[in-house]
Parts: structure tokens; C-alpha cells; sequence
DNA sequence: TGATATAGTTAGCAAGGCTAATTAAACGGT
DNA sequence: ACCGTTTAATTAGCCTTGCTAACTATATCA
């Protein structure tokens, strides 16, 4: 066993957490009866905004042709919809249907609520905590560029 | 846009920052040179102990037949191990070989360090902050079954 | 002993990750 | 104005990882 600095510590500490807590909250997802790669694609077009393929493919972290396939699959379920870029006709824009952004809130809802129920249990001071500890890790923690 | 209580709202940026953290912390892994699904394996088997294929099933979150075809992969690869239970002969026990131990711990150090670097940078009081937050947060989420 | 239950594997399918190669459009230097 | 280069997206083809259904072997128990 290599010993752990206190800082590296609570690093790994924060990196269970953070597995646990999502693999929970993912046990949500199946009623929306999407895939998760699919949910995922269409949540960054709902709050991201519309986009072109490739700015969707870097936003999920994966290639362009695995985007292009999902995005295939979400246009073909009626959740997205193509059209070409009149500035720039190599380029698509992306956008997701009404029926994409209402699947997708529905899915949201469901995740949100379910993590908020567990943290009603809490007391006021340990909510603040955490909203205290998320300000830090996104000091910690800048957006990529 | 729908309203959002307090305990909702903290819901929601307690979820999206764990993606955050997990998205940033995953990039560190393609340097283990193992697949995403064996090296969490792995990691159940090094952390966890040796245990049986539906045990390490269970722990993964999926079904018997999808961590046999891992195990099957690990073992090709010298990292883990199948020997028969003495005890029931239908059962197996998968244990980590010396080498998948040794770069599970590699890239664990990797994941851990990454995380720690950027908490380094945080006060002291921040980082308390951090610990009090995941304490209160395993208080909210018990362990599943 | 024989029916049933349990542990694991095999077979076959779908989703989602990749690289390499292709097509079409835009850009840029001469 | 042209031709070479770059860029956006897609196509083709591979591997990994998820699933269910069906099978084998062993254990359990009435």
C-alpha cells in the first residue's frame, strides 16, 4: 500500500464519491428508454444550443464518426434534426426536435429528483456544505478549453 | 424552463459537476493502455478482493455473461486469474495477477495525483470544505445492496 | 434418486468507441 | 483565376462491451 499525501487523500476520497453518486443517479436513465451515448449527445444539444458535428463530437469528448452515427440514430427516432450551414456548406448544424428537448427535460427531471431526494434527508447545514464544496472543485477544476 | 426548488437546483449542480470531475479525471486512464470496463475490474478485484464471477458481475453493475467476456480478455492478458472454488466446484475465484495489481496501483496513482494537483491549489479551508461536503454526501446516498 | 436451483459459459445481437479513406466545400498563395 | 491544401462530414470496417436465450456442470433437497 503507497502512502497517501492528505491532499491525495481526499482526492481519491472525492473521486469515489463522485463514481458512487453517479452510478446511482444513472440507474434513472433506462425510463427514458434512450442509450446512454444517445441521452448524452442530446443533452448537450438541449443546453448547449444548436451546433455542428464536430463542435458535438469535441463537447462529448469522441471522434466525429462515432458522433455522426449517433446522431444518425437520434435523427432516425425523430430527437434530431440536420441541416446544412448556409455560411459554410461543408458544416451541419444540429438541433434537437421538440420531442428530443421534452424527452430530454423529462430524463433530467427524473435524475435531479431522484439526487434531491436523498439530499432532503440532510439538514440545511450539510446541504450548505456541499453547495460550499462544489464552488471549490470548480475552482479546483477549470472548464476545459 | 421549469422552476427549480433549492435542494433541486443543489441536485443538479451537485450531478453536473460529478460528470465534470469524472470527465476530466477519465482522461488520465488511456495511459494504463487497458479498456475502460477492465481496468474498473480490475480495480473491484485489486480493491475488493477475490471473489466470484457473479460477485464481480454484481460490483460492475452487469450481467454474468458480459464479465465473463472480461475476465476472459484479462486473464489473455496476464492481469487476473480463474481458479475453481474447492468448495463448489460450479464456482470460480478471479484474483488479480502481481502485474495487473501493479498497474491497477499505476494508474490509480495517476487518477489520484491528477485530481490532487488541481486540489492543491485550493486553501487549506477549501479543501476542508471538499471533506465535510463527501461526508455529508455518503450520509445521503447509502451504499446500494 | 431424481427434480430443481445455481454458477458459469457460449452464441448471437446492438450500441458505441476507434482509425483510415473518401467526398465536398472553403481557403490561400502565386 | 487557379491549383494545392485544409477542413467538415461521412463511409467502411474493426474492436469492446452491453444484453438475452440457451446450454453445461454441479449442488441441494424432498
Amino acid at each position: 500500500m503507497p502512502r497517501l499525501t492528505k491532499i491525495e487523500d481526499l482526492a481519491d476520497r472525492l473521486h469515489s464519491t463522485a463514481i458512487h453518486l453517479l452510478r446511482q443517479a444513472r440507474v434513472q436513465d433506462s425510463a427514458s428508454g434512450l442509450a446512454p451515448a444517445r441521452l448524452s449527445a442530446l443533452s448537450v444539444l438541449v443546453f448547449g444550443g444548436n451546433m455542428s458535428l464536430n463542435d458535438l463530437a469535441r463537447a462529448e469528448q469522441v471522434r466525429p464518426p462515432t458522433m455522426s452515427r449517433i446522431v444518425d440514430a437520434l435523427e432516425s427516432e425523430g430527437l434530431a434534426r440536420r441541416t446544412v450551414n448556409a455560411q459554410d456548406r461543408r458544416a451541419v448544424v444540429i438541433e434537437a426536435t421538440e420531442k428530443g428537448t421534452a424527452i430530454l427535460w423529462q430524463g433530467r427531471k427524473r435524475r435531479v429528483k431522484f439526487l434531491a431526494q436523498h439530499l432532503s434527508r440532510l439538514s440545511e447545514e450539510e446541504r450548505r456544505k456541499i453547495g460550499d464544496a462544489i464552488i471549490a472543485i470548480h475552482k479546483a477544476m477549470p472548464r476545459q478549453p
